[in-house]
DNA sequence: CGTCCATTTGAGGTGGATCAACCCTAGTGG
DNA sequence: CCACTAGGGTTGATCCACCTCAAATGGACG
């Protein structure tokens, strides 16, 4: 039932991916007991949702990334946020979603109804904390992410990126990149090829190294935090 | 008291502004009953709280104008929202202030006590939802600036902003600016020279008019949409 | 009327975009 | 197991939108 609506209802998909409940809790919204949680998937490059569409259900990505962004009508895009794992997405206040959703790579999901979330937060004053702190989470984020677009350069946001993606994805030492140097171009209001420049830059001079175009290892964040304004 | 504690506690100034009780409920909150709403004055460029202050009032502009902005180390500043009449501002689900602020002009604000609508929030979930909602707001503004600051032209950037203006303060089809064109530039991720230029080619093709630099009459919203991609 | 800033306008410089090869590597099929 | 291919990444050359620096103009206020 519920799988069936997912099928239909969160993207349409001519595919119909394994969907199954899971007994677990929503766990990054909150401890709370009652509320169902599902799985699914999504391959790589597949829409989630759609700007403007209905925000029916709250996400949590279990593995694989996420990228969120807004498009011009002529195609320029502008990513507001990467989503990796445990991290929460498509959480709104309002009625529709402000920012399209795409899977980077094949990505696994936990989803539960905005519905429920908010049926829980009219009784549980901790679940209505809880959403507005992850709401002004990803206000403190976008507000420092314009600080980076309308004033930092391409070396400085190239330099905040990896220490935000050092910080949130490395293991022992080491990040590999889910996605693309266009997304990073376009997360970061630079084109790709100013990305690339910037990486090499920073190769050449020592301070990160690479086991291939999307495995880096920070070899001096100390140098890098001065790159960064 | 509580007039006293805003002289030392919101902003330590070595003036003491008029300042007292207002029976008024903090209307864009909502008209819940039982909290103190005062008013306080700040004379142009005077701050109201600095970047990663604690947030321990909630405002809302009475009448004048107020930047909210980031600084990097050298200077450089990001706008990340001007607050007119009736907007509130400086609401927090964290412990600190996210960026400064500052009165534009001579400004006079409501304020009241981040504990008591935390207090009121915890009793009265509509009040709860109205906190979220707010937040979600600024979040949405932010996650369009991101666009404009990521991938529009100065002339797009311009664009936008005369017509966000004109929505928000336009009175009988004429606005009054109240903010200077380095204002302007630092909302915009631009130079105030390039904003001058913009409006300058804006005015040359009839679109807008002046009375004065800051005041200025849309002629032609259509061909405004037009420029903003 | 004079002073002080805000604004406009001009001239020239530049950081990042654009356009164009080329290269690497992972995946594919022979 | 290797040749082939395609998509992602790198690098080079050139361009241009916007920045910087400079000067003139204008408007508000004493």
């Amino acid at each position: 039932m519920l799988t069936q609506s997912l099928n239909t209802q969160v993207h349409g998909s001519k595919i119909a991916p394994a969907a199954h409940h899971v007994s677990d809790q929503f766990g990054a919204i909150t401890g709370h007991v009652g509320l169902v949680a599902t799985e699914f998937s999504y391959r790589k490059d597949e829409e989630i949702y759609g700007e403007d569409e209905p925000a029916e259900y709250v996400y949590q990505v279990v593995s694989g990334a996420v990228r969120s962004y807004k498009l011009l009508s002529d195609g320029r895009r502008q990513i507001g946020a990467f989503h990796l794992p445990s991290d929460v997405f498509g959480l709104e206040s309002g009625a529709t979603h402000r920012l399209a959703a795409e899977a980077i790579i094949d990505t696994t999901v936990r989803l539960v109804k905005r519905s429920s979330l908010e049926k829980a937060a009219g009784t549980d004053v901790q679940v209505a904390r809880k959403l507005w702190a992850m709401t002004a989470g990803e206000l403190r984020h976008a507000e420092d992410h314009m600080l980076l677009l309308g004033r930092k350069t391409a070396m400085e946001r190239v330099a905040t990126f990896l220490l935000e993606m050092d910080r949130r994805l490395a293991v022992a030492g080491m990040m590999a990149l889910p996605m693309c140097r266009r997304d990073i171009g376009d997360y970061l209001g630079l084109t790709l090829e100013t990305v690339s420049r910037a990486l090499s830059q920073l190769h050449s001079q020592g301070i990160l190294g690479f086991s291939g175009a999307r495995q880096i290892v920070l070899r001096n964040r100390q140098r890098l935090h001065n790159l960064d304004a």
